[in-house]
DNA sequence: CTGTATCCCCTTTGATACTG
DNA sequence: CAGTATCAAAGGGGATACAG
């Protein structure tokens, strides 16, 4: 086992942290996951709340770590496609079972609500 | 299939990651996955560069979403035991997969970095 | 020993306007 | 269409001092 004993920082995990965490990367991911490619503007329909800066960055930091391709089509006006990489594909089982956790939670989380609401009503 | 094509966040995906993304919380998560009960003081010496506000108030976060058990002993000086908690044991193989593709990620890039330097050294 | 309270900084995010 | 530039706001995180 590796020795995380004594202030050695759990690297691993946190490599897989950095590439998923950023307020707009787990859905983007999903996305890129479940349509091979989209175009900018595609995403854009997709998550409405984003911002173009955000939707900029959020990819090219995922393209800058291998996950996310970037097709540039030279035309006018210009097109630009974004699909999983192959090496991106790898991350597919973690988020799958990240969201799969993360399903499960949300019901803990509402039963504990429901359990307060419940309690509250007897008193 | 969980439609994700307009506008729906992941909930499930980022209710996960909030969980367990916060500077300090992925190695406090497997100090605490290792050791059964850890004292307050033995994590800080565990993480020596963590401070003691932020080793409290992830803890707390922690604590809120009940991953983690607090158990206060009310004794002179006072003495703190944290552990996981039952429901938070469900989280060890979500941690174990991210820390296993993390793993693989640092080698990925090792051998980006790797052969990088041999195209440099050729050229 | 196990915390809290303050204050400050820095990074991330957002709003808005501009461009090839 | 697919971005970039700029500035402002918000929040997380750190240093330090204090407290039960």
């Amino acid at each position: 086992m590796t020795n995380q004993s004594k202030g050695e920082t759990c690297k691993e995990l946190q490599a897989a942290l950095d590439i998923i965490s950023g307020k707009w990367k787990p859905i983007i991911l999903f996305h890129l996951m479940e349509n091979e490619k989209l175009r900018f503007s595609e995403l854009q329909r997709a998550i409405p709340e984003i911002t173009r800066k955000m939707l900029t960055s959020q990819l090219r930091e995922l393209e800058y770590n291998n996950i996310v391709h970037r097709e540039i089509y030279h035309q006018v006006p210009p097109k630009v496609e974004y699909s999983m990489s192959e090496y991106g594909h790898g991350l597919k089982p973690l988020l799958i079972a990240m969201r799969s956790w993360g399903f499960d939670h949300l019901e803990h989380l509402e039963n504990l609500y429901r359990q307060d609401n419940e309690k509250l009503i007897k008193e």
